[in-house]
Order: structure tokens, then sequence, then C-alpha cells
RNA sequence: GCCCCAUUCGUCUAGCGGCCUAGGACGUGGCCCUCUCAAGGCCAAAACAGGAGUUCGAGUCUCCUAUGGGGCACCA
């Protein structure tokens, strides 16, 4: 067993910067930084950017921007800064190279002069690496490089015997040493590999919990034996499964287009996406903590913070998922149902500017009751309720098409209009429930149903079949303003019927 | 090909040898409520991959098979 002495928890989420924030990566980001938060520990924002070409620049900016969406606040990060850095890896060649030269001082790894030609041979040949240069004199070694050969660096790999790692999500993992390869360490351009550059950093950053997808679990004995050369204290491990595509077949790609539902609305991964969907980020959050990891109780919907009292990794499910993606839709209007109006009104107001319409901020107040329970998207906004910030003087009757009820006809469309009117006009209060009251006795007297009646009003005064409940909309709108659409509704009708 | 990991309703999961005639949630279907759309309430269908063991007793432990995921780079 590999009982770490006491040390104060510091996990990391290590990313390459090589594009868009990725939802699975947050995933295992934020359950390192759950585990940190649950044992008041740290948490580190480490930067891989040891392979040159996959870099891609802006990547940094565009992963702060994700967790900063998110909420989870990072310790200590190239933005941060902190004690432990440059938390960039390409900042730390140094250090690196300083290690790889002392792991072949030791005798625990090798210079192979290995040519690409040489290896892709080998690998036709099947086997892979054959450490021809493993055991070469040192004589012949310092030849080799006399002649300006370009060489890397290769741990020794035990030939023969087991190695156990402990992984807190599954127990013991054993693997064969005979599987393994004599891995490169440090690159001919003079850049570690994520071999060396992950455990050179770990150490150094002192982190106690490794964290990442389980795709590093078959290089998890070679990161063991790397440790024990080192003669490091190696920190703990949790290898975590993956989300998989919604049909549980391959990881979550950022090919999702095939994975569009009934709708065809795209399945989000990238986490801008998701910002741009009008998803909640506590809704995100909550979601995907609840994949792979429960809170308990049968309780569904929990906050961060209720995560943070019971977060442990190995708790964590050693299964990976399929993307259950439906149940953010169901998880957002959750949140939206529970928000606060203020808050609502904050997130609401921009997208309404966006959608072209200027919003009044005491009658979004007003209008974002309604909408709570009916909103499973932000942007739901637009169609339901985007009529309230229209220019209302410039508000078209709507066409006979849309205020003609189910089951009604012209004629009696206009009648029930046309009857309300001295009706609404009278009340001393215009409020929903008067206005609804009036409105049932008028139905009762002319013989028509409620929903046909109300349901007259709604397209009459919103122009829509769709829209919240009638009354609370005039009331809104104001007697004045529905009366004249109620009129204008009356002339569209009328004309139509000249 | 070799190695590793995993396997409970369609999906996310609870279950850590008897509390399981397997619980919750999403989704689906039905009913109720209802001025539309929602929300809400109630109900229903729906799973321990298969086979051997171990045990008085297995969803829970072991092994085999199957299936799924992953690894075998001078990528992470």
């Amino acid at each position: 067993m590999n009982q770490p002495s006491a040390r104060p928890v510091r996990t990391r989420y290590a990313p390459s910067p090589t594009g868009p924030q990725h939802i699975g990566g947050i995933r295992s980001a934020l359950f390192a930084w759950l585990y940190a938060r649950r044992h008041g520990g740290q948490f580190i924002l480490r930067i891989e950017d040891t392979d040159r070409k996959r870099t891609v620049p802006g990547s940094v900016e565009m992963i702060l921007e994700a967790f900063d969406w998110l909420g989870i606040d990072i310790d200590e990060g190239p933005r941060e800064g902190g004690a432990f850095g440059p938390y960039v890896q390409s900042e730390r060649l140094e250090l690196y190279q300083t290690w790889a030269k002392w792991l072949v001082e030791n005798g625990c790894a090798y210079k192979c002069f290995a040519t690409a030609e040489e290896l892709a041979e080998m690998r036709k040949v099947g086997g892979g690496y054959d450490r021809r240069y493993r055991d070469i004199s040192a004589a012949a070694t310092a030849d080799l490089e006399a002649q300006g050969l370009p060489y890397v660096i290769r741990f020794k790999m035990p030939l023969t015997g087991v190695t156990v790692g402990e992984d807190l999500i599954r127990g013991e993992v054993e693997f064969a040493n005979e599987q393994l390869q004599d891995a490169v360490l440090l690159k001919s351009d003079g850049y570690p590999t994520y071999h060396l550059a992950h455990i050179v950093d770990d150490y150094h950053m002192r982190i106690t919990h490794v964290t990442r997808a389980i795709e590093w679990l078959p290089s998890f004995p070679l990161h063991i034996q790397i440790w024990n050369a080192l003669g490091w204290e190696k920190p703990q491990f949790a290898h975590l499964p993956v989300l998989l595509n919604p049909n549980g077949k391959g990881k979550l790609s950022k090919r999702k287009e095939q994975f569009a539902d009934a709708d065809g609305k795209s399945v989000p991964v990238l986490v801008h996406e998701f910002m741009e969907a009008g998803y909640l980020p506590a809704a995100v959050l909550n979601f995907l903590t609840n994949i792979g990891w429960n809170y308990g109780d049968n309780e569904e919907i929990f906050s961060t913070a209720q995560a943070i009292e019971r977060f442990e990794l190995k708790d964590v499910n050693p299964a990976n998922s399929a993307y259950p993606i439906a149940k953010l839709d169901w998880l957002n209007s959750q949140y939206i149902q529970r928000a606060d109006v203020a808050a609502l009104c904050q997130l609401l107001k921009p997208i309404l500017e966006q959608a072209g319409f200027s919003v009044d901020g005491a009658r979004l107040r007003r209008v974002v009751p309604l909408l709570q329970v009916r909103l499973k998207s932000l942007h739901d906004v637009v169609p339901m309720a985007g009529f309230f910030f229209a220019d209302w003087a410039a508000f078209e009757a709507p066409s006979p098409e849309i205020l003609i009820q189910r089951k009604m006809d012209r004629e009696g469309t206009a009648d029930i209009l046309r009857g309300s009117i001295p009706l609404l006009r009278q009340l001393e209060s215009f409020e929903a429930e008067i206005q609804h009251a009036a409105m049932s006795e008028y139905a009762k007297a002319t013989g028509y149903k409620n929903g046909q009646v109300f349901g007259s009003l709604r397209a009459a005064v919103t122009g829509q079949k769709v829209s919240p409940p009638t009354f609370e909309t005039m009331e809104v709108l104001g007697k004045e303003e529905s009366i004249r659409r109620i009129e204008l509704a009356l002339r569209s009708l009328g004309n139509d019927c000249a």
C-alpha cells in the first residue's frame, strides 16, 4: 500500500492547450476540484504544452473562461500564480532536462539514437521498440553523441516482474512489466513527454492526488516505476471514467452532429456551447456531478456546496457513462424555476437585446415570473415572451389563422372579442384575477367555453397561439394596450369578412 | 494481435452477502389539474450480460465467456 504521509490535499487539472474546452475535461477537473474543496486543499491548473505541434494559441484563455463561467475557482495556475510555478510546462524545460539527466546518470534511463525510419521498421515487424540502445556501452553512446546525432532519453522499464498500482476508484491493478515499453522521457527537441513532465511537476507542485482519465491506466505502471526511480513519495491516483457518446459508442467526441436529437438540436460538448445554448452554470455543474457520482438520499438536484460536503474519489463509479444529455434540459428548467427573479432578469436581458428587442427592466421583472416554469433554455424567452418587448406602437394585428381557435369560426371569434371590450374597459382593476373573474362570467353568459374566450383574447393580444397565461399577460400590457390590440384583431377579422 | 478497465431499467444511477417481490431520476405512455404552452400530482411499462463456482444464502465474492471502453507514439 502506498500511504503518503499526511499532507495538505492538492489536486490539479492539467490540460493540453489544444483548443476549446471540452465538457469531458471539465468533468475530470470538476472531480479534482470537488475533492480539493472537500478536504480544504488546493486546486491547481497546469498547462501541458509539451507538444509544440498541437498547441493552439488562445486555448488557455478559453479554458479559463470555462472555469470562470462554471465557478470552479483555481488556487494556483498561469493566471493566478502561486508558489510552485511556473504553471506552464514549456516554461519548465530545464527542470525536466535536469531530472532526465539525473535518471540517465543513475542508470534508470538511457540515450536512444534510433531514427524515425528505424522505429517505423520495428513497428512493422511488431513488438515496438526493441531496446537496441538500452545496453550499449558508455563509450559507444559518447561516440554517437559526439557525432552530433539526435537522441531521445528512454526509461529503463524493468523487464520482468509485475507492478501493482493502487487506484482509489478500483483498488489494486496489476501489470506485467514485460508488457511495457521503454518509454521516451525526453524528446530529441529537448521537450519532455507527458510521462516525465507530469511526474516532475506533480512532485514539485506537491500534488497529493492525481486524477486523470482512464485512458492513462495502461501507463500507470510506467509512471509508478518512474516515481520509484526518482525516489519520490508517490501521490495517490484515481483514474476517472470518461463520458461516452450518447449512444454509448466511443468516447464523447466533438463531432456530435450525428447525435442531434429529435428536434434536430445538436448536443453541446464544448463549454462555450453550453453558454450559448442558454444553460445555467449551476445546472451544468449539477448535471456533471451526477454522472459517475451521486449525492445520495435519492437527491437529483443539489448544489455544488452540498456536493463538496460529500464528495470522495473512492465513491466515483468506475464505469464509463453514456452522455445523458436529456437530463440537462430537465435540470436546467428546474434551475430556472428556482432561480431568483432579479438574477434571471440579468441573464435574460442580453438575450432579448441580442434578438433585437429593447428591454425595459421593470417590465422584464414583471414578465419573468410568468416565464419561470416555461423555459427550458434561457433562449426560450424570445419566442415565448419577445412580444412584450417589441415596439408596442408597431404591433400588427394577427392574421385570422392565428386568431381563430380550434373549433371556432370567424364570426364567433369576432363575437367574443367584440363583447369583451366594454367588459374589460369598465374594470376598475386590471389585475389578472379580476379579469379572469369577469371573463369567466362573460363566457358563462354567452355560452362559450372559458378556453374559447381566453384563447381568442390570447391570440388577439399576443399574436401567438402559445404564451404565458392570458390575463397575466394583459395585466402587463395594461388595459389600454390590451383593448387596443383586441380592436386591432377585430379589424383583422372584419376586413377579411368583408 | 497483446495488455488493462468496465458491465443493474432506453439513459444516469442506488445497492458495498440476508433490509431486493432490486430503490430514485431523466425519458416514454396513461390519468388528474388546466385558458394555450409549461409546471405540478398520481399511475404504468422498463434492469442485476451469460455460464460455472464459493456460501445456509449472491445484484453484491471468485473464475470463464460475451459485450463495451481504452492502451500498445519523439500526443497528451
